[in-house]
RNA sequence: GUGCCUGUAGCAUAGUUGGCCUAAUGCGCCGGGUUGUGGUUCCGGAGAUCGUGGGUUCGAAUCCCAUCAGGCACCCCA
C-alpha cells in the first residue's frame, strides 16, 4: 500500500504560493494591531484539558477538542481557541502587568469537527485582547481595530457589516421583562441565535411554546417579538430604551460613527455562541450574496481571568480566523498578486558556475535575493523556469559578463534587458522591490 | 456525530442501460526545430491499475458493500 499524499483530514498544506497569501494576511494584521499598541505573545499549542472544561462545563465543547492522556496520565488538549490560554497567562502575572494590557497572537488552533467550506479542523486566528479597562472605550477600541484590519485589506464599507448587541441587555430582557428562569433563558438565547435559519412562523411558534402560561399574561411573547424586530436602539420598547446597557450601546455607536465607521448596526438577534461573553458582543458579516456569512467577532468577557482563582479582570477582545478571512478576500477579489520574494533568477551561460561564485556573493551581500539555475540547460529553458516561478528578473552571467563585470538584467514582464555593473544592477532591483511594496 | 451528494492523468472534463476502454480531449509537463534569451507556432514524448479495499459477473471506470477524502444541510459555531 502506498502512502497518501493528502494532508490530514480537515487540515491544509501550505505550498509556497499558499504560504505567501498567509504571510500577506498575517503581516497586514500585525501592522494594524501594532498601530494600536498591541504586543505579540505566544504559548504552547498544548494545554491542560481542564482549562476548557472550566470555561463552560459544557460536555459538547470537549467533544470537539483534540485531547489525549500523556505518559504521566495528564489530560492534554490541543488548543481549540486562544482565549482561555491568554486568560491563563494574564492571571499568572496579574500583579506585575502594566494595565491596560494590549496583547495579540496568531495561533494555530484545532477542533475535532466534520469539515466544510470555511470550517476546517485547523485554522489560524488573530486574537486581539485588551485587559484591565472597564469602560466602553475598550469595546470601542477592539471594534475599531477589527474594522481597521478590514480597511487595511482594502475592503469597502459596503462589503461587510458590523453587528452589535449587548448581553447585559439580553439578560435584562430575559430575566426582568420576560421573567424567564435561567434554563429558559439559555434555551431562548440558543433559539434567537438560530432565528435566521428558521422561517418566521416556526420561530414564533417555538418561542411561544417556551413561555409558561403565567409568563405570558403581561404580553411577554409580544414584547419579545417587538424587541427582536427593532432596527435601532431608539426603537426599543418601554423602559428598555433607557436601560444602562442601552445607554452604553448608544455611547459605543456614537464613538464608532465619530471614528468614521459607518457600516455598523444594532442587532438584537446577535447572540454569539460562547457563554463567557458578559456585555457588548459584535460580529462582522460579509455582505456578498455568494458568501453572506458571519466572518468573525468578539466582545467583552470579564469573567475568564477570574476562573484561575484570582480577582477578575475586565477584558474585551476578538478573534479573526484565516479561513473565513481568505474566503472574504477571494470573494471580493481583494488579494493582490503575491510573487515570491526572490529578486532575480540567475541564468548561467556556459561552464561558469565556479567562476561566478564571487559575483553571487557580491549581489547577496548587497541584499539581493538570488536563485541560481544550476542545471546547465540552454538559456531559453532557464528563462522559462524563471517565468514559471513568477520571478521578476533574470540575471544572465556568462564568460563575457565575468570578463567585463557587466551583467545583463532582463525584466521578464516587459522583455527588456540592460547591461550594468553590480551596483547599478542592484539599485535597479531594489527600486523595483520598493515600488512593488506600495 | 446524523442525513444527502461527489471522487477518472498535475488541473479541467468525456466516458456511467457492464463488453468496440489495450480509458479519450484540452490545458499543463518533458524533449526537439544547430551552438547566449522565454511567453506564438511546428514535431515528438512521458503521465491514470478510473480515490482505496473487497464482492457480483465469462467480463466493471460503469452494479453492490466497506473505507478514505471533499462538498451541502443538521449539530456546533474557534
Amino acid at each position: 500500500m502506498s502512502l497518501s499524499t493528502q494532508p490530514y483530514k480537515g487540515a491544509r498544506d501550505f505550498y509556497p504560493e499558499d504560504k505567501r497569501i498567509q504571510k500577506y494576511m498575517f503581516s497586514t494584521m500585525r501592522k494594524v494591531v501594532e498601530k494600536f499598541g498591541y504586543e505579540e505573545y505566544d504559548a504552547p499549542i498544548l494545554e491542560p484539558l481542564d482549562i476548557y472544561r472550566a470555561k463552560t462545563g459544557d460536555e459538547i465543547v470537549n467533544e470537539q477538542v483534540y485531547s489525549f492522556v500523556d505518559r504521566g496520565d495528564r489530560e492534554v488538549a490541543i488548543r481549540p481557541e486562544m482565549t482561555p490560554t491568554v486568560s491563563r497567562m494574564v492571571a499568572g502575572r496579574r500583579q506585575e502587568l502594566a494595565y491596560p494590557v494590549r496583547w495579540y497572537s496568531i495561533p494555530n488552533l484545532w477542533r475535532y469537527e466534520r469539515p466544510q467550506r470555511g470550517r476546517l479542523r485547523e485554522h489560524w486566528q488573530l486574537n486581539v485582547d485588551i485587559f484591565g479597562v472597564n469602560g466602553i472605550e475598550a469595546d470601542h477600541e477592539i471594534i475599531t481595530a477589527a474594522d481597521s484590519i478590514m480597511q487595511a485589506f482594502k475592503a469597502k464599507r459596503s462589503m461587510y457589516t458590523i453587528k452589535i448587541n449587548s448581553r447585559q441587555l439580553m439578560n435584562t430582557l430575559f430575566t426582568d421583562y420576560l421573567k424567564l428562569d435561567p434554563t429558559q433563558a439559555a434555551t431562548m438565547a440558543g433559539l434567537i441565535d438560530r432565528m435566521h435559519k428558521m422561517d418566521y412562523a416556526e420561530f414564533t411558534a417555538t418561542v411561544d411554546a417556551l413561555f409558561q402560561p403565567h409568563q405570558r399574561e403581561g404580553g411577554e411573547p409580544e414584547l419579545l417579538m417587538e424587541f427582536l424586530n427593532v432596527k435601532t436602539v431608539n426603537d426599543l420598547p418601554g423602559e428598555l430604551r433607557v436601560h444602562p446597557s442601552v445607554l452604553e450601546l448608544q455611547v459605543l455607536m456614537d464613538l464608532l460613527a465619530k471614528a468614521g465607521v459607518t457600516n455598523f448596526e444594532f442587532d438584537p438577534t446577535l447572540m454569539r455562541g460562547f457563554a463567557y461573553y458578559t456585555d457588548i458582543v459584535f460580529e462582522v458579516f460579509d455582505t456578498h450574496p455568494e458568501n453572506n456569512r458571519s466572518m468573525f467577532g468578539g466582545g467583552r468577557y470579564d469573567g475568564l481571568v477570574g476562573l484561575f482563582g484570582v480577582e477578575p479582570i475586565a477584558t474585551a477582545g476578538f478573534g479573526m480566523g484565516d479561513v473565513t478571512l481568505q474566503n472574504f478576500l477571494e470573494t471580493h477579489e481583494l488579494l493582490p498578486p503575491l510573487p515570491p520574494e526572490t529578486d532575480a533568477y540567475v541564468i548561467l551561460i556556459g561552464d561558469v558556475y565556479e567562476g561566478a561564485q564571487p559575483v553571487f556573493r557580491q549581489f547577496r551581500d548587497l541584499g539581493v535575493k538570488l536563485a541560481i539555475d544550476t542545471t546547465g540547460r540552454k538559456p531559453d529553458k532557464q528563462i522559462k523556469t524563471a517565468v514559471k516561478k513568477n520571478i521578476h528578473y533574470a540575471l544572465f552571467i556568462g564568460e563575457k559578463e565575468l570578463d567585463d563585470e557587466q551583467y545583463v538584467l532582463k525584466n521578464l514582464m516587459t522583455g527588456t534587458d540592460e547591461r550594468h555593473g553590480v551596483e547599478r544592477t542592484v539599485s535597479l532591483i531594489k527600486d523595483y522591490r520598493r515600488k512593488k511594496k506600495k
